[in-house]
DNA sequence: GCCAACGTTGGC
DNA sequence: GCCAACGTTGGC
């Protein structure tokens, strides 16, 4: 299972705002650069990822999780663009802001580092752990 | 609010 | 198909 990151400035659309649709989430229509849609076309429903806040907040402040393959972006007039589902599983117990994933030596390829104006983006799955641990997530037990 | 980085557009 | 101009994003 993959993992990615969303991107919002949350004036325009909150985690807080995500929370509120509930289970079924809602669609994360109108990205239109080309590989945040290859990154949203590769998703799978169940996929989770960070949320992260731009500009304002500048941090993972929480989980969510595919809830709708990909398909095309009605929003879009062209038809060239697509757009999955999300739905917001937790907030994370502690914010990790963009500070403390630039602190992080482990985190310097981090496309929110590497390419910060992408706005959908796929997280490894260490980083994936590392952040969920700094985030204040339990994590399993490694074997 | 500034500006660097990046993506897109459009003239040639 | 190149590349200059332009618009947008997002950190600072």
């Amino acid at each position: 299972m993959a993992h990615w990151l969303f991107k919002s400035e949350p004036s325009a659309w909150s985690f807080e705002k995500l929370v509120g649709c509930g289970a079924d989430g809602t669609d994360w229509s109108g990205v239109r650069n080309h590989s945040a849609k290859l990154n949203m076309q590769a998703m799978r429903v169940g996929e989770q990822g960070f949320f992260y806040h731009s500009n304002e907040g500048k941090a993972i402040v929480g989980i969510v999780e595919v809830s709708n393959a990909y398909r095309p972006d009605p929003t879009d007039p062209a038809g060239k663009f697509g757009m999955v589902d999300i739905r917001a599983v937790r907030p994370l117990p502690r914010p990790v802001t963009l500070d403390a994933v630039k602190a992080e030596k482990r985190l310097a390829a981090m496309a929110l580092v590497t390419n910060s104006r992408l706005s959908v983006q796929p997280v490894t799955e260490a980083e994936w752990a590392l952040i969920c641990e700094m985030g204040g997530l339990w994590q399993p037990p490694s074997i």
